[in-house]
DNA sequence: CTGAAAGCGCTAACAT
DNA sequence: ATGTTAGCGCTTTCAG
């Protein structure tokens, strides 16, 4: 292992004096802080992480809290994967490296506050926690920098897509295509976690300014974010309205799942029964009819992000959220009405 | 910040005796131990790592290798998505932290062996390096343990798909379906990444001991695993060989992006033109027809591999590579002539 | 502009 | 069974 002495030996030059040179400190000649950078150089000289973290009390660390308990789908997850892709570029540029948090290290016995003082972490991404999130509050009165891309947590601010404004597109869009008949397959809602209510709210109300009829039985709500679920729900749903014609969903899989319902008992999508999700996922343009939805900016969310903890960890005062719009993907699976 | 010191003042004994209790070291009346132990949890007392791995020289921390160069697709990446999500649960249950590991720390003069000085990591998971790979011959000559889940690199464990046995079996299925008459889609290859080289050769081995014809005129080379690059790459192969009716792709991309051509043409899939993938993504079961495929074992490529590490960590010796069967996926891409 | 001394929190080696 | 001493590699403080 080459050390800051090896550098001192060879230039003749005290460890301090190495370590300002190194760091671009002041109190050097040029010609000093050239000799022993030079050196340093020709003898790959690389600082050891772990002493200069253990006197600055900065790690340059950043944990990743990202569980994907909602749907399973780890890093592949839509938004998520790609959150933190870019999230991870984001903060590689400022000199930070990424590590996991989780609740289980030395024995499952830590949380994620624990294991932020056990990494000494500079600051903390909340991508996606586990379920049981309440914990978090702890990590939110600490005075550990943070940022949450999906959750709200009082305390810690947020980067999340506009899903009012998204909801109240959907419902334009069906309406300016001669729909009358409105139905939402919501997803599940967690303490911390109102997405798909918050479509919901903004597809409502639009259809309400517009007068149309939307009481709570044209919402059916599924227990979780898959295909299955969006199967069954738009079976109780046609149960109850068999004349629905728009139906929104809270994602991609639900929307899926509702679509092979209709087509399992010879309902035809678009030509009956259209749809729009949220998502836009590699299958919807795949599948048929091509689902239109809408695609969240990830990457847009990610900088957001990265930009507030940058701040934070400058000890500069950010915004309490941002909220980013989303994209509508138009595709063909919402027929025209009005045409027919 | 609760020290070791604390709990010494608190309970009377030094600080290597706390530390020997806090470790479960020997030489402790188990009193003692109990008591140390109690105050810890107390105070709530968590060691801290940086200052623990200057001393013992162990860190506590793997470094991941993930750079997606290829398909782009960064966590989302059908394959490596899911090992790293496999990997990250197997090594946290073993007392490791992940941490990603990057070429451009420290103002983009790091290497991936820099980075891993830097940081101390104890080991290294190489699940996709970036497209100069040319460094990792540094880190397979170093003395870090470490496995790879895609590449092969000489010096470092590997665990892959058995690539050559699907192509095989591939061709086994079409020749049981009637065929007569093949095409292989290949995906580009690197340096260290033979995928789609090894699948070609199970899939010709198989049609050479059936006697069919199978010259490098039937195989076209995809730049990239795009569907774009499978659209182009069918176009070339139509006008060389209009009469095939048996593709098979080097991964279910570049096969959607097939049969679409096919499609644009007037071409009938699979009635005319069957096909065969490779990675069973999602929307290969949404798109039309349903691809038949193969499914990568991901969670037993990453189990392997933790396995790998773990052993190397306790400077056990290993095999040199570890092959895992894919999985076969019949949906309805490719059609039966026998009946027809 | 440079160096000496001290200490971050922990553990290894040895002494008692 | 427990304590003493020393040191990991680095930076901070302060003296020169």
């Amino acid at each position: 292992m080459i050390t800051i002495y090896d550098i001192a030996e060879k230039t003749g030059y005290s460890a301090p004096t190495i370590s300002k040179a190194l760091n671009g400190r002041g109190g050097l000649s040029p010609a000093t802080r050239k000799k022993i950078l030079d050196v340093a150089e020709e003898i790959g000289y690389k600082p050891n992480m772990a002493a200069r973290s253990l006197t600055t009390k900065k790690s340059f660390l950043i944990g990743i809290i990202y569980e994907d308990a909602y749907m399973k789908a780890g890093f592949e997850h839509p938004l998520f994967g790609g959150i933190l892709n870019t999230f991870r570029t984001e903060l590689e540029a400022s000199g930070y490296d990424l590590i996991f948090l989780s609740k289980s290290f030395c024995s499952g016995k830590t949380s994620y506050l624990d294991h932020c003082v056990l990494r000494n972490v500079d600051g903390v991404v909340i991508i996606n926690p586990a379920e049981t999130v309440s914990e978090l509050s702890a990590l939110a009165d600490s005075d550990i920098p943070s940022v949450s891309t999906n959750d709200i947590i009082p305390g810690i601010p947020y980067v999340i897509t506009e899903n009012f404004e998204a909801g109240y597109k959907a419902a334009e869009h069906f309406i300016k295509n001669g729909h009358k008949k409105f139905a939402y397959l919501a997803g599940p809602t967690t303490e911390y976690t109102r997405a798909s209510i918050e479509r919901l709210e903004g597809f409502r109300s639009c259809l309400l300014k517009h007068n149309f009829n939307f009481d709570d039985s044209f919402t059916e709500t599924c227990p979780a974010w898959f295909k299955e679920n969006g199967f069954d729900a738009m079976k109780k749903l046609w149960a109850r309205h068999s004349d629905v014609t728009a139906v929104f969903s809270a994602n991609d899989r639900i929307a899926a799942g509702a679509m092979d319902y209709c087509q399992s008992i010879g309902v035809r999508v678009p030509d009956e029964v259209s749809f729009i999700g949220f998502d836009d996922e590699l299958f919807s343009s795949y599948c048929n009819p091509p689902l239109t939805t809408f695609k969240q900016r990830r990457e847009q969310i990610a900088e957001a992000a990265a930009e507030i903890l940058r701040k934070r960890l400058a000890g500069q005062s950010v915004a309490d959220f941002v909220r980013i719009s989303a994209d509508f993907i138009e595709r063909n699976s919402v027929k025209n009405l009005s045409n027919s």
